[in-house]
DNA sequence: CGGCATCCGTGACGATACTG
DNA sequence: CAGTATCGTCACGGATGCCG
């Protein structure tokens, strides 16, 4: 094993230097790793829930702040910050008549679909049912499912009814576009509609059913489109 | 969007209930969805580069202490402890003539390699060069080599040979086995051996560069063995 | 009213010292 | 060697205030 220059091994005489301007010192790892670089970037709490919101489309600060229940106002902000000094995100302000701003992933921002795909992937087996204290959202069903879909071989944008609300969900085809968002899809751009219970849901997204199988035995009802 | 009831406004006046018995209260995100899940089990800092150095097998406290600089001793010791909690890893006692422990990955701990490789994948554009202030360890490598290498259809054991070190990294067949290691790989299992420059393998990890044309370029030299 | 900034209490984190 | 104990600092979560 390579000996290492140790890195200047910084003894407590070096106090936070308390007058320094202002020196923000991002806490990062410091390891010439690639995981932990991404760490540096995406591992603040609350920063992947965030991206997570911002691949359904540009949304304004109040819009994240609602579908982030738990978020304080200031850690929401100072994370969308961070982001934008990252180059995850991008603030944008809204044309003529409203006077907002929204925040939207830049390309790289948008690179974390397969982090994000990876984390529900794993974190699937463990959504039975919603604790009491869990919030809910339907979309939040579409990294998985859309996983579980890409996997057989689905192409194009998926509209998925639930008895519990409606989202839609684009799979394969990665550009820059929303990948999923709440309610119904985008008029006339749906490639087929699936309709089926959220058990039924949770059991595709946790890998112990496939959509074929599913679709067999009718519990999933597929409408596609006239394409 | 359904009100939610404002819960009674717990003025400075309420001690948090003081007295309830011991809650140790884990900090959950609260969502009924599968990134936050995940996130709930391996979101703190520092779990999931814990994670990376036991996918190169079962590690001793110290050792992770050693190869993971700049985490402090209790941060370690607590985050073991949370990791066996929620079923990521075991503590085995060595058998006969040493008797220390040592952590290892569970199946499910395992599992999260999709998510490091991912993370890796995501974070390797920002490995150019180590700055001043990184700890440098061959092995680090491996995580986002073993995806290129993988993407060029690659597989078993490969020996890697850097100036600056060596390490090995087992590509595709998944079982729980280590999936990289600091130093040759052991004797007989190595299918090939690449010997190369850093910068080479840096431009591989980033996807700037295909193995097969840095081969073809000399840039690397490959001996298989027979296998 | 949307979009933060500020203040405050609690808990997580990081460094060091210490112990079985 | 393998952690535990202690302590200062900072990040987080909740509420509230300000400002266009």
């Amino acid at each position: 094993m390579p000996t290492r220059p140790t890195p200047p091994p910084r003894t407590a005489t070096a106090p936070p230097a308390a007058s320094s301007p202002r020196v923000p010192r991002r806490r990062s790892y410091d390891q010439f790793c690639a995981a932990a670089r991404a760490l540096d970037a995406v591992g603040d709490r609350w920063t992947l829930l965030i991206v997570r919101e911002l691949l359904a489309g540009p949304r304004r600060y109040t819009d994240l702040h609602v579908d982030l229940p738990g978020v304080s106002t200031d850690v929401l902000a100072s994370r969308l910050k961070d982001m934008e000094r990252v180059g995850l995100t991008v603030r944008r302000r809204l044309p003529a008549p409203v006077s907002a701003y929204v925040y939207e992933l830049t390309p790289r921002g948008h690179g974390l679909l397969p982090v994000l795909t990876a984390l529900a992937g794993w974190g699937a087996p463990e959504l039975t049912d919603p604790r009491p204290t869990d919030a809910v959202r339907a979309h939040w069903l579409a990294l998985p499912l859309r996983r579980s879909l890409e996997r057989e071989d689905w192409r194009g944008v998926v509209e998925v009814r639930l008895d519990e609300g409606e989202f839609h969900v684009r799979v394969g085809a990665d550009a820059g576009e929303p990948v999923y968002g709440e309610g119904a899809a985008p008029e006339g751009t749906a490639a087929a509609r699936l309709e089926l219970d959220v058990g039924t849901c949770l059991e595709i997204c946790r890998g112990l059913l496939s959509v074929a199988d599913a679709v067999r035995d009718g519990r999933v009802n597929v409408k596609r489109s006239t394409a």
